[in-house]
DNA sequence: TTTAGCACTCGTCGCCAAGGAGTGCTAACA
DNA sequence: TGTTAGCACTCCTTGGCGACGAGTGCTAAA
């Protein structure tokens, strides 16, 4: 559909433009080395590509710029893969080189280097936990009416709540609760706790302890863990550095929406599928993002656990090296996760 | 030393400049109901109180605004008490109403509520953890090679760690390693835990289990709790909203250090005595916050633990409005996290 | 001591002209 | 027939200029 020439133009003015952000003129593209034509030529062929969809002016007399079409055209069908720094390559291997072992802390730092070495907004969220089998619960008394419950998960994820003991219980009551439960609940998936807890261990609770319901009622609210997965961000202010976002509202609304995290859980949640997928603008149907790309990858932790790490800069973004950064960060996430929790 | 007439007029422009962010001019002035006095003469007093250093000029023919002496002294001495809002009241009643009993959940919700009725940046640093006692010590092993270290403190606080097992240990040597950190280490201070893994547990747990120095070296690791309490933020966007910030540079260092949290750690922590105390622009030492206030108050969790909720804004704040929304929350959380934890 | 009056300063706004970057079109060229 | 030189035109940016308004400082009179 597009001739060579007018290719390779589109190139040259999309990774300028990604590179300087400013709009690219006819006269600029014929001093570019891999172009020998006039700048009168390259008109005519910027026109050509406007009047398809894939470049924009921002005024009538201006140089021209990737349109979002343009943009999805660049990806999906010019990206040359790109060759990492030997120093990035360095920094994301110091994520598990440092002995950190939680999950949680691993996903954070991931995070927080990556948005370092991009300058743009990393988002990481962490594996989905419903899958998580209980390993082991807990109740620790703390005084006469408080009490902690603890939940271990097979991939060694921790939960915790506190809460006020039914009146009456006692210590020996509080130690054939943890027995039932253990007995009963290892091993079931996290978010059929609550049931299980009603069908299988009431009737054994009612036997053994005093004050049973109440008991129960209290165990059963205190073991409804929220499924939602944890966000983690790194370079929220980076943004503030895009030249494209120097504007208040704009600015303004992007800011609401990360601290709000729901919009943004919402979109990399709904995720299908594996592998690295790219959001251009628009296409994120958010409009405070109407300026932003997206490009989320999946990572697993082992045994069908997938989670997703995700950059979020402007539409002009360096598209090709995100992409290979989160191709290579999400592949060490992958191992080292997998490494972390194979159940041998 | 100020005249009642110049205290007047002080306290008349710090408070419309508060309100309307507008440099205060003599004819605005002399038109205030509490002011009967012609632009002349204001002029006059305005002139005697700039020359005081209370207040300031943006340039030469505008009106004037407060200094940071000026602010000083209107917070040290002219600041009436403010009555709350009874739907601010309810706000912060409604953070103890809903079934949150974690220290932690609370906190965290107690400086999302301030920073939507102040539209400011709230700030909350939980209690200090360093006087806190171990409660019980768990270990659960997820897979041959991998376990889990749980530790609950007497305020129920609870702190885990993922580590590698120590090959050659099997799970009767969890087992009476677990015993023995219990029956040597409740009641110990965390900060203490090294230490005494050291001197009481090293010789015991020599004589029961394989592979002793190992597992002694991982679970001393494992237990160097970081005793840094947390931050929590609500409102980081808030500042967004202050006209005085419509200025990148100024945005952007101050996103920054919010995002760093290090050096509002710094600050926070550092804060001596209880109560409430108030740091106006240079004061605060960091150069990111020339424009902003800190208003900073204590909280108690009872038995010697101190917290700091604190008010980040621009030095035009409601001072009168943010200190009592303060005192009272404060008082507020003293008293509910007391009764949380209080030991009967 | 207070106030009216006046000259002066400074920021803002709208206007205009000049300069520059870039375009679209036409006509000539290879 | 594709390419290019040339030219008129558009639009943004910048800087200068004048009018206007808000506000001040100072002086002199009440």
């Amino acid at each position: 559909m597009l001739t060579d020439r007018q290719l390779l133009i589109f190139q040259v003015i999309v990774d300028d433009f990604i590179r300087y952000a400013q709009p690219v003129g006819s006269r600029a593209l014929s001093k570019k080395e891999e172009i020998n034509l006039s700048s009168a030529t390259i008109r005519n062929e910027m026109a050509d590509l406007e009047e398809l969809g894939f470049l924009e002016k921002t005024h009538t007399s201006s140089g021209r710029i990737p349109s979002e079409k343009g943009y999805r055209y660049y990806v999906d069908h010019l990206l040359s893969p790109h060759k990492l720094d030997e120093e990035d390559i360095n920094r994301i291997k110091s994520i598990f080189a440092e002995r950190i072992y939680e999950l949680e802390n691993i996903v954070r730092r991931a995070a927080e280097i990556l948005s370092e070495i991009t300058n743009y907004t990393a988002i990481v969220l962490g594996p989905e936990a419903k899958e998580n089998r209980l390993k082991k619960i807990q109740i620790i008394p703390l005084n006469k009416k408080t009490a902690v419950a603890i939940i271990v998960t097979n991939t060694g994820h921790v939960e915790n709540r506190l809460f006020y003991l039914p009146p009456g219980v006692n210590a020996s009551d509080i130690e054939k609760t943890i027995n039932i439960l253990n007995e009963r609940l290892v091993n079931v998936p996290l978010e059929e706790l609550n049931d299980k807890i009603y069908t299988e261990v009431a009737a054994l609770l009612r036997q053994h302890i005093n004050n049973y319901d109440m008991m129960l009622h209290t165990i059963a609210e205190t073991l409804k863990i929220p499924v939602t997965e944890k966000l983690f961000f790194g370079g929220k202010s980076n943004i503030l550095s895009q030249p494209e976002f120097r504007d208040f509202g704009k600015i303004r609304m992007l800011m609401e929406m990360i601290e709000q995290e729901k919009e943004i859980y919402d979109i990399i949640r709904k995720e299908e599928g594996k592998g690295i997928r790219v959001r251009i603008g628009r296409e994120n149907k958010i409009s405070a993002m109407e300026n932003c790309s997206l490009i989320t990858a999946t990572y697993s932790s082992g045994a069908d656990q997938y989670g997703t790490i995700a950059i979020l800069g402007p539409t002009r973004m360096e598209y090709s090296r995100v992409i290979s950064l989160l191709q290579f960060i999400s592949n060490d996430l992958t191992t080292e996760l997998t490494k972390l929790y194979q159940n041998n």
